[in-house]
RNA sequence: GGGGGAUUACGCUAACCUGGUAGACUACCAGCUUUGGGAGCUGGCCAUCCGUGUUCAAAUCACGGAUCCCCCA
């Protein structure tokens, strides 16, 4: 075992710090040896390459589905937006204002009114949505868009994580009462949740945000927060209830059903790219990513091992098992690179996290077998032929329920419930995670804690059951409970 | 937000201190042989992050920029 790894590190192939002992780097080898991300020219942008891109679209897919069943259609929006969008709401503006990306220039001439590209479309959607909402009968209006975004990173960028441009989907709908837009709301949460934890298996903290981190602009804010193997947490997703903050700048009027016009309320909800960042992060290992099976474009992979001379017989074999598998709707390819050894096959589709592996080869033949290896435990089976297609379902779920079983784990261990501010730092500056604590319910007291610690509110869960005794930083009779943490 | 380090071929790196021929391994391409955990031989292809300055001469020295990584908050 020794000697392998050594020759590993000897050529410089595949993945050579351990997860455990130096997280950053391992995340940045996996991303590039994958082949998940490239570095572009730009600070903070990067390619997302076919094998993350493909996630993106099973994630699209997925979402799609959930949101088309409960009467939401996609659309497209501009990117380009006047500035004077965006100075229409005052909170919205002083959130974005630091990174938006100005447009100056349109040819050689200099533009009268400078233009921002799209931070997030509020602002120019609701342009739009001024000019379509009329009556009661045309709500709810129930919109989304898939699409890029940009907002200028200066420092700290991380493939998918953190960057200047990404990939998201903007959800923006418009109601007639505000009960109808907390429900909408919630329904979009909920579904965040069970993408997130039912597709992605990466566990979540679901609640809302505490006024100094809730969405610029908006009434309240809930979200979906995942903890990171180093102990930082990842905001996953962000589901917005804007109130009449924006109908009324932006003129979203309707007449009701006693013919009295009234603004409307509107909602908006966001899931980005950063979501593979997380699979990646949460499920990876030494040897490189995993990508659970219910997200992963590609499922399975056969190699097929043979001697000069044996080839046909196996190859046949081989495909044999590709079709059953595809007709069993299980998305598979059969890598028959003749110019790669098995072994190398091995180590390549680990590294880029196929959740199984088909081994078969001359002695399988015989015995009307396949050896099926499991990603992430990288536990082998001999499996008979005529079972092939049932064997890898079963199993693929079972990866499924593993990996989700393991990051729960994980994510329950790192929660660290204390009312004492010494016990809080320390938690936080030495293993990170999520520390639960009494909140009084002050800004000042969040405040000074992000200063002393940089540690912020993730999260305040929705029911706060056994509501904590004291302030974790004034002492002060607590309000609620809040989970911080410091984040990406 | 603050600090440190780095950048030479796809990747890892040598030459830098002391200015003067860009070298190795890997990858890639071709051929032959191989194939149950990153195969071997032979031949070939590919590089000094960008800009300015100093100099007869810059990968090397100086200044500016870009990017990446790490540590602290």
């Amino acid at each position: 075992m020794a000697g392998k790894s050594d020759k590993r590190e000897e050529r410089q192939e595949g993945i050579t710090v351990k997860k455990s002992e130096n997280f950053s780097e391992w995340y940045t080898q996996v991303v590039a040896k994958a082949e998940l991300a490239d570095y572009g020219p730009v600070q903070g942008t990067s390619a997302f390459m076919p094998n993350s891109y493909a996630i993106w679209e099973r994630i699209q897919e997925v979402f799609n589905k959930m949101i088309f069943e409960t009467g939401h259609r996609n659309a497209y929006f501009p990117m380009l937006i006047p500035e004077s969008f965006l100075t229409k709401e005052k909170e919205h503006l002083e959130g974005f204002s630091p990174e938006v990306f100005w447009v100056t220039h349109s040819g050689d001439n200099k533009l009268g009114e400078r233009l921002v590209i799209r931070p997030t479309s509020e602002t120019m959607i609701y342009s739009f949505y001024s000019k379509w909402v009329r009556s009661w009968r045309d709500l709810p209006l129930l919109l989304n868009q898939w699409c890029n975004i940009l907002r200028a990173e200066i420092k700290s960028t991380k493939p998918f994580i953190r960057g200047s441009e990404f990939l998201w989907q903007e959800g923006h709908t418009v109601h007639a009462t505000k009960e109808e837009a907390d429900k909408e709301v919630m329904m979009i949460l909920e579904f965040y949740r069970k993408l997130s934890e039912d597709y992605l298996a990466v566990p979540l903290l679901v609640g809302k945000k505490s006024e100094s981190e809730k969405f610029a602009g908006a009434l309240y804010t809930t979200t979906i927060e995942a903890m990171m193997p180093d102990g930082k947490a990842v905001q996953a997703g962000t589901s917005h209830n804007l109130g009449q903050n924006f109908s009324k700048p932006f003129d979203i009027k309707f007449l009701d059903k006693d013919s009295k016009l009234q603004y409307a309320w509107t909602t908006s909800w966001g899931i980005a790219t950063r979501l593979i960042g997380a699979l990646i992060m949460i499920h990876g290992d030494d040897r490189g990513a995993i990508i659970p099976p219910r997200i992963a474009p590609i499922k399975a992979v056969i190699v097929p091992i043979y001697k000069t001379g044996e080839e046909k017989e196996v190859l046949a074999k081989a495909r044999e098992i590709k079709s059953a598998l595809a007709t069993a709707g299980i998305s598979v390819i059969l890598d028959d690179r003749d110019d790669r050894t098995p072994g190398w096959k091995f180590n390549d589709h680990e590294m880029k996290g196929i959740p199984v592996r088909i081994e078969i080869g001359p002695r399988d033949v015989k015995e009307g077998k396949a050896v099926m290896v499991r990603r992430d435990t990288l536990e082998k089976k001999s499996v008979s032929m005529q079972a092939i297609s049932a064997s890898v379902a079963d199993l693929l779920e079972d990866i499924q329920k593993n990996l989700f079983a393991k990051a729960k784990a994980a994510l329950d261990a790192s929660i660290t419930i204390t009312d004492d501010y010494g016990q809080f730092r320390q938690t936080i500056e030495n293993k990170g995670g999520f520390v639960l604590s009494g909140w009084c319910g002050g800004q000042a007291c969040e405040a000074k804690i992000k200063e002393e610690t940089g540690a912020t509110i993730r999260v305040i869960p929705f029911e706060s059951k056994d509501v904590r005794q004291k302030c974790v930083y004034c002492g002060k009779k607590a309000e609620q409970n809040a989970y911080f943490a410091r984040a990406y």
